[in-house]
DNA sequence: GTAATCCTGGTTTTT
DNA sequence: CCAGGATTAC
């Protein structure tokens, strides 16, 4: 239906230049078609950055590049496949139906990851890895990683040792980072630095299992790939690959990633970066502004800069906003953003008694928004953390207005599902001890023990030769069945996903209370794995680019309904919406207590704000609930906390926003207030009733 | 060594 | 309120 859309579009002028305005101009014609000197466009939001960079692209092609020839690294593969569609349609108006061919050729777009993982495998023979490996998500990285931890014996230590998790994200900091351990510890792990030499056994063991094991988690992908192209011979073979390599979103790249660019073009020939400092959000991940700021001095002559300050997306009072938000950051680079969009409508500062009646404001502003013709695709609720939009949830449902979720919690991190591609893994890479733990698990009488003495037989046998483990002699054949078959690939892909599944559901129904509702997630699996031309394919991008909505999965919903959307601010980046309602504008909230540590992460949150206030064209709301239910558990509590406004937003700047009380104040406070301060509990009339 | 039960503690954001 | 770890009972 897109194509469609884009076919009759092509009635373009042939000067598609002339669209642009002259920033974007010079970005676009920058070198005239040629691999040359480097460059750094500094785009503010809604500037046309995407735009712009497509341009570039196929302006390039129009001038004789070759698509296949360009490595173009976005943020997600959606933005890929977003640049991908626009470059076509741009080439197709300047070389006709030919441009839509040569856009084809535009292989090696998406994420770094992904290239890398697609590079390594490419590659495998020549730098001793075996290209059947499989990959590590968070999860699977954390679960090596315990093991691990175990097996050096710091997991029953006197002092207690760091957990999984925080082992593992000081690891990956110190491999994305680029930085020493001690310096990594001290900064950001001041509790850990009594473990520094234990840690570092522990990373040196974690290293040595992923090489037994035959997997990489996500940052070997990057570590491995600046690895290889560091390696003068293989270097050449890749960097003489790409003519172009043009990277998006480039504040959130960290060093690791910088190494990796400049590795492939040491002086910047034919290297295109698009960034906007103001909009670094992932320093969790790494990510350094240092990256942007740093890059023209990295070459001699120094790169060209281009500044995209005209914003073309939100009205006048909305970017004043904004602007007045971002101003008060302790550092700042870029420019305020300017545009002509005049509008009286100032963002609304919207005070809620609590987060049910902010539910009730959005809810109603939404339909009456639709009632006024906006559909609901064009408005759109962001939050700081997933669970925020909890209570919206339960009242859009109430009201059956349909909304697709974005971020947070992921189909592939249910159990069932994990277990699922846990056998595939298995299947695919045999060392994967993870991946053979968890489905050895699966078979009843089977623990941790049992599992390991499977695995470690497994090593030198061949899985059918072995004595069934003690108490599962019963389910032992059946299941050695089903893991030859897959070993053998006796059913072709995608068949085997009915078989594991067949083999799998007894199992889960002996494990699960709620197994019909799992198998429904079986089911559509199934259906996913059918749209893939492999089994290793399948499971290297689901762990790459696992489908980000909850309901964005090949399932029933059907794609032209109508549906709002909810995301956290993170996942937000690069869209934009008619209409903007931003929850829990709260301090606590935005900025999260557990990130109003240091002034580094503080500085953080305010550019989410910054970033979730310009992704609004027309209309922005940003919602304060004043009082907060305490997580649950005491069932007589009517314990809450109060609310301040975000400390982003100081009085100093209110004139840049309306400020409105809701539900509009008709009773006289007195009374409301009354009537919720005393609770009535029910529960002991019910009881009541029967004594 | 496994399975069931208790208990503690902790909690963004994502490739 | 939930998951995961530790403890205990088999």
């Amino acid at each position: 239906m897109n194509a469609h859309a884009a076919a009759i579009k092509t009635a373009e002028p042939v000067d598609y230049l002339a669209k642009l305005n002259e920033g974007q101009r010079r970005a676009v014609e920058h070198g005239g078609g040629k691999a040359a000197s480097p460059l750094l466009i500094i785009a503010g939001a809604g500037s046309g950055k995407t735009n712009t960079l497509a341009h570039r692209v196929a302006h390039l092609i129009a001038e004789g590049a070759d698509p296949r020839r360009m490595l173009l690294l976005t943020f997600s593969r959606r933005a890929a496949d977003d640049m991908r569609r626009r470059v076509e349609r741009i080439a197709a108006s300047v070389l006709g139906a030919k441009g839509s061919t040569l856009s084809e050729g535009l292989a090696w777009a998406g994420t770094f990851h992904a290239i890398g993982a697609r590079l390594l495998r490419e590659h495998a023979f020549q730098i001793g890895l075996d290209p059947s490996f499989t990959i590590h998500d968070r999860e699977d990285s954390a679960d090596l990683m315990n093991l691990v931890r175990h097996e050096l014996g710091f997991s029953k230590k006197e002092n207690r040792f760091p957990t999984k998790n925080t082992c593992l994200t000081v690891y990956s900091r110190v491999v994305n980072a680029q930085e020493e351990l001690e310096g990594v510890l001290k900064e950001a792990f001041p509790w850990c630095l009594d473990c520094a030499a234990d840690l570092r056994t522990l990373f040196s063991a974690y290293v040595e299992a992923k090489l037994q094991n035959n997997v990489l988690d996500y940052d070997d992908l990057l570590l491995w790939w600046s690895q290889m192209v560091a390696e003068p011979m293989i270097a050449a073979d890749i960097a003489a690959r790409f003519d172009h390599v043009l990277v998006d979103e480039y504040q959130d790249t960290n060093r690791l990633q910088s190494s990796i660019l400049l590795a492939l073009k040491p002086d910047g020939h034919g290297l295109t970066v698009v960034g906007d400092d103001a909009q670094s959000i992932y320093s969790f991940r790494a990510a350094t502004v240092r990256n942007i700021l740093d890059f023209p001095a990295q070459f001699s002559p120094p790169a060209e800069i281009v500044t995209l300050d005209r914003n073309y997306r939100s009205t006048q009072p909305i970017l004043s906003a904004a602007n007045a938000v971002i101003s008060l950051a302790s550092e700042r680079f870029t420019k305020n953003l300017w545009t002509d969009r005049q509008s009286a409508e100032k963002p609304q500062l919207v005070t809620v008694r609590d987060e049910t009646s902010q539910a009730d404001f959005v809810a109603t502003r939404i339909l009456e928004n639709r009632e006024e013709g906006m559909t609901l695709k064009q408005q759109a609720v962001l939050f700081r953390t997933s669970h925020h939009s909890g209570p919206l949830e339960v009242e859009l449902v109430r009201r059956n207005i349909p909304f697709v979720k974005f971020g947070g919690l992921k189909f592939l991190d249910a159990a069932h599902v994990k277990d699922m591609l846990a056998v595939l893994r298995w299947a695919q890479n045999p060392r994967d001890r993870v991946a053979g733990f968890r489905v050895l698990q699966l078979l009843p009488g089977v623990g941790p023990g049992g599992a390991a003495k499977v695995l470690d037989a497994v090593d030198t046998d061949d899985i059918a030769a072995l004595p069934a483990p003690p108490r599962a002699s019963e389910d032992w054949p059946a299941f050695v069945a089903m893991v030859q078959a897959l070993r053998t690939s006796q059913d072709a892909w995608p068949g085997e996903m009915e078989a594991v599944r067949r083999w799998y559901e007894p199992h889960l129904d002996r494990m699960h209370e709620d197994a019909t509702v799992r198998r429904a997630d079986l089911l559509q699996l199934e259906q996913i794995a059918a749209s893939y031309p492999s089994r290793e394919r399948f499971l290297t991008e689901l762990t790459l680019d696992p489908p980000s909505a909850t309901s964005d999965e090949a399932g029933p919903p059907s794609r032209d309904e109508d549906y709002l959307i909810l995301s956290t601010i993170h996942s937000a980046k690069g869209q934009e919406w008619k209409s903007v309602f931003v929850l829990n504008t709260v301090d606590g909230c935005l900025p999260a207590d557990v990130a109003a540590g240091s002034k580094n992460e503080l500085e953080e949150e305010r550019r989410l704000l910054y970033v979730a206030m310009t992704r609004a064209r027309d209309s922005l709301h940003l919602i304060t609930p004043q009082r907060f239910f305490t997580h649950g558990q005491h069932a007589q509590g009517d314990r809450h906390i109060y609310a301040n406004r975000t400390r982003f937003i100081p009085a100093a700047i209110l004139s840049h926003f309306e400020q409105v009380m809701w539900p509009m104040a008709r009773a006289s406070g007195a009374s409301r207030a009354a009537a919720v301060h005393k609770p009535v509990d029910l529960r002991d009339r019910m009881r009541g009733m029967w004594r």
